[in-house]
DNA sequence: TTTAATTTTTAGATTAGGCTAAAAATAAAA
DNA sequence: TTTTATTTTTAGCCTAATCTAAAAATTAAA
């Protein structure tokens, strides 16, 4: 059994290394959940001595099978449990994450088997993003340009196909980077230009731009 | 907002209080946490602070108003969770306690109003215990006579009629005491005699008996 | 390739909650 | 009413998880 201060970390670490594949930084783990590098590297150290994750000095760290799995499961649980607050109990989507970090860490077997089949074996969670199955597997969701995306739908920012500086400060000046949601509002027939939503802001963007970001959609 | 151990405090102590009804002992609420007495005292101690408790040293204790409605929310989360659990999600009655007890932990006024309402506002939980309302009164049942109770009926002893020792002695061998749950199984119309169930075991007592048993049932 | 800036780690302290062992107060028994 | 037993509290220590300040390593810049 894990602790809360472990699953949040765990969590955080698989989050972080599928935004930007690749060993995670102590920095961005202390960033992200608010917290100060040296209590991270404290924890880490610890979930490296538990095997949850591989870990060199300086270096960055990388969850471990085991340590995925356990990331998985918390990610599973919130997410299943999104699904009853919005299905169920008719919250807005957008008012469920807060209760959903709390839900995560009930600790039971038994009753995420049965929440799960309750809810119908959801696939994706209220704001589309996919549910681990019981193994910690996410179903692979195939990447596509933002240009293939239609009104209505949107996707994670998972790459970009321009590396150019230039396009880079561009995406950087509209806070578009890895791992940033976009939702794509509009989308003019003729010149395929768009007006997507990124956090809560909402802007126009050219054909170009479209043809040159990766989204991984659900 | 409180947390875990000081939630779990408050609850012990507000059953404690029904129970015994009166001050409630040092040792008493170490014994029901599985604690030792000194924890408690610097528990109590702090909640005093806090005004959720009053307290002398070497006298007990007993809950403030506010006290007692914190209390009486997270039994409310207990029980409605236990309902969530048996009623939506199939489980049996005697399975449900340990995930409630981590449920009730769950803080979100709006969930627990929107939790009940999905439930139909019940009344009891599974086990036929009553759920508190959201100002923390439990609905007054009432007191009857174990001899008044049907067949399939259960409550709780809160009290005896005849009080000789001999007739306690008598309940003592059979563990009934106050705050023991007891079911009637099966009812004899000729002599009034049943068969009960305490916790795990089963037995006959008679008419004489069931006359001078307090219950109180939902 | 030195120097400067940044990142990461260590050392030491803090807080919540719990424990042990000993002291103090209260209750029970002689 | 002493003495004894029980209950309760205090004092001091421990662990998990956090923090600050300072030291060490790495990366970037000159």
């Amino acid at each position: 059994m894990y602790s809360l201060a472990e699953e949040n970390y765990l969590k955080n670490i698989y989050h972080l290394e599928q935004e930007s594949k690749g060993g995670v930084s102590t920095n961005a783990i202390a960033e992200r959940m608010e917290t100060k590098p040296s209590s991270v590297t404290d924890m880490v150290q610890k979930l490296a001595e538990k095997k949850m994750l591989s870990y060199k000095k300086y270096k960055g760290t990388t969850l471990t099978k085991n340590g995925k799995k356990i990331a998985a499961g918390v990610i599973r649980k919130h997410r299943l449990w999104e699904v009853f607050l919005v299905d169920k109990l008719k919250f807005h989507w957008d008012e469920v994450h807060e209760i959903a970090e709390q839900l995560e860490h009930i600790h039971s077997e038994e009753l995420i088997m049965r929440l799960d089949k309750y809810l119908g074996n959801p696939d994706f969670d209220p704001h589309g993003d996919p549910i681990p199955d019981q193994y910690g597997n996410i179903k692979p969701t195939e990447k596509k340009l933002l240009s293939e995306l239609e009104k209505k739908q949107r996707g994670v920012c998972v790459g970009v196909k321009e590396t150019g500086s230039e396009f880079l400060q561009y995406l950087d000046k509209r806070n578009i980077t890895i791992g940033t949601k976009i939702n794509v509002l509009g989308k003019e027939f003729f010149d395929g230009s768009m007006i997507i939503q990124v956090g809560r802001d909402q802007f126009f963007i050219s054909k170009k731009t479209a043809e040159n970001l990766y989204i991984q959609t659900n």
